[in-house]
DNA sequence: CGCGGCGCAGTAAGCGCTTTCTACACTCAC
DNA sequence: GTGAGTGTAGAAAGCGCTTACTGCGCCGCG
């Protein structure tokens, strides 16, 4: 039914050899023969069987993009930016050569596992894992393993947006107060050799550390925080943060900060929403809000609409990524700009291996405060 | 290297015929055979290889989903709802067993033919194409003649948020004059057959006729629009919807209806921003702006913003969508609600076959007028 | 004039799976 | 007791491509 390699080949006179070659281009050709060839494949409007190409060559074109949820713009724009690279390499013209497949794991580490094999049963090139991890002993450690084979098995392996393997192996035991590592747990090595596990970092700590300080400066010093789900990497570094920047600016008081840190189930509008009304339950003197990120905020704004505060005059907020509709929300929100673009770039040129690997395997993305409209002194000076 | 079937099949002490049989379920095998070749499966992490399987069984598993802009919500919302109703249809368990491939078409019609035929090559069971179609006789001839030899081929094909194949010819022929149909440019039945493409439609005529109204029920009498690009379905038909709410309601001057109408160069923020600037230079009088969609009319605010003209004191605006941030936007955006995730999984549904093809091969779905602070009556009157 | 080398192109052996066809027990019914 | 029927499993033929390996002219050099 379908048009093959052998029909192209009677019909330009040659071997499906050399249509093959033709194809792929690692070989030379004659030239007349090349437009023969090529002539037979027009006429014949021969697609090439990619399952069949992917069994012989052992390969595929496809590349993995393991993403919490697609209909998130922060994932969206690092999925377009890593689709953005898989574009023009191609031999002869900057036309798409690899098909990029989008997993929405929502967050589940078995999730997470489950689409890794569908991938690996694919035979995907590369596999860019985004947003953070969660901090669960047992799947992230069956996590990392399956992606140390995959990777030593020759697949791409990037990590963006979640802390390097070993990072996370290191936290849990610090967790732990295990500080001393056992034989058997000592991590292996994810540096930048061959078949090592790549990552592109955000600042996570460092964009919470200078949202803080902002608010410090301006003066706040009850500062909330509506946290995503306390599991997250992402979660835990922007904490870690903003407590050092606490601590740097006069002491920390623990008790004072874990009562004015709520865990919201997600990085949800309706998190922020909720997070906030328990937050000034506990701690009506608040005068700051730290969001989880821009969608949190939303939500905080909201509710504190709702409560009859005014942002900022009552209340500042701010946020976390910086996505496009930041800027247009009500009031504009204060955040930190993470580089999604670039990032999602760059791990996608890490994935393809067009960009050689950083030299301990890790990129670490800046990021910017960008101060807006939703924060302000406080009322009466804090 | 890889473990394979026949190792499989080697440890379980039974041959690879066997060994396929329990890995896909159609065939009936002893229950103490499956569970040895089970226990085998287990023990070597043995992982199916998808292209020999492909290969072999002529079919993959895998969907495509073309869209304009992965980082748009509005794009972003319909692939996760497509995405959704890939899962749990796994014989034996809630597990996704196929994957989609979203691709960045950027709208353009080229693009949507290369990954085409990238897809096609990878053999997709599958493939939902989104966002309006550019009405270019030449690029719209050529994809909708792939999209029927794909369908015809078995790929299910579905439309989701564009016009149905038919619609586009006859439109093209509309807007040619040139209402009789010769044999040869007959459409090709695209109704609800096997092998058909299937579409799920937005009423984008319908949105911005109730929104026109809402705006005339309002009292204004300069209503601008900053459209998106004219060669786009989705422009026509809401510029189609918002004439005919002006007919309506007391004739329509076409004259000043297309002075009022500002195409911009896509539905990104800058868009409206710089259609808004064309738009008051044109017609200062106005005291209304329909904008193309959510994110246009950020773009339109933001301009009025700019000029010293307050939204909605001044100046009424309305988007198209209700994307997530548009409730949250400055002022919360009058809007038309198109039902995304409904549409995606739809579309999902159809594509998968797990829904069958409505009757004329069309599912309409509807649309809602959502009035929150962004429009109010003008101030004068009119 | 002969031969190594080179540039192309053909031959054919798989890649790992699915699936048809075949084979081998058994179980029943007569 | 035999033959048909049934349930289960194996043998083997591809699926359409890639890629050694082989082969054939032809050039240039000795």
């Amino acid at each position: 039914m379908a048009v093959t390699l052998a029909d192209v080949a009677a019909r330009a006179g040659v071997s499906s050899a050399t249509v093959s070659r033709v194809l792929s281009g690692n070989y030379p050709v004659a030239d007349a023969t090349r437009n023969r060839v090529l002539r037979a494949v027009d006429e014949l409007e021969y697609v090439v069987n990619g399952p069949a190409s992917a069994l012989a060559a052992a390969s595929s074109d496809l590349l993995g993009i393991l993403v919490n949820d697609i209909a998130d713009p922060f994932f969206g724009i690092i999925a377009s930016a890593v689709q953005g690279e898989l574009e023009g390499r191609a031999y002869g013209g900057p036309v798409p050569q690899k098909l990029a497949v989008v997993c929405n794991t929502g967050g589940s580490p078995e999730r997470e596992l489950t689409y890794l094999t569908l991938l690996q049963r694919q035979r995907a090139a590369a596999v860019v894992l985004t947003g953070g991890a969660v901090e669960d002993p047992e799947h992230s450690a069956a996590l990392a393993t399956r992606l140390r084979r995959l990777a030593a098995g020759g697949t791409r392996i990037v990590l963006c947006g979640r802390p390097p393997l070993e990072d996370a192996a290191t936290a849990r035991e610090a967790r732990r107060g295990t500080s001393k590592r056992t034989a058997s747990s000592a991590p292996v090595r994810s540096q930048g050799a061959a078949g090592a596990v790549l990552t592109v970092a955000f600042d996570n700590r460092g964009g919470a550390h200078a949202l803080t300080t902002h608010l410090l400066t301006l003066g706040h010093r009850h500062i909330g925080y509506v946290a995503g789900p306390a599991e997250r990497t992402t979660t835990r570094h922007r904490l870690e943060g903003h407590r050092a920047a606490l601590e740097a600016h006069g002491g920390l008081d623990a008790d004072r900060a874990e009562r004015l840190t709520v865990h919201g189930g997600g990085y949800d509008r309706s998190s922020g929403y909720e997070g906030t009304r328990e937050l000034l339950r506990r701690a009506p003197e608040t005068t700051a809000v730290l969001a989880a990120n821009d969608t949190v905020a939303l939500g905080v704004c909201a509710a504190l609409r709702e409560m009859g505060l005014r942002v900022p005059q009552d209340v500042s907020v701010a946020g976390f990524d910086d996505l496009p509709f930041s800027a247009d929300a009500s009031p504009a929100l204060t955040t930190v700009r993470l580089p999604l673009h670039e990032a999602g770039a760059r791990a996608g040129q890490l994935a393809l291996g067009t960009l050689p690997p950083p030299q301990d395997g890790m990129a670490a993305m800046g990021h910017e405060l960008v101060v807006r409209a939703s924060t302000a002194p406080p009322r009466a000076g804090g």
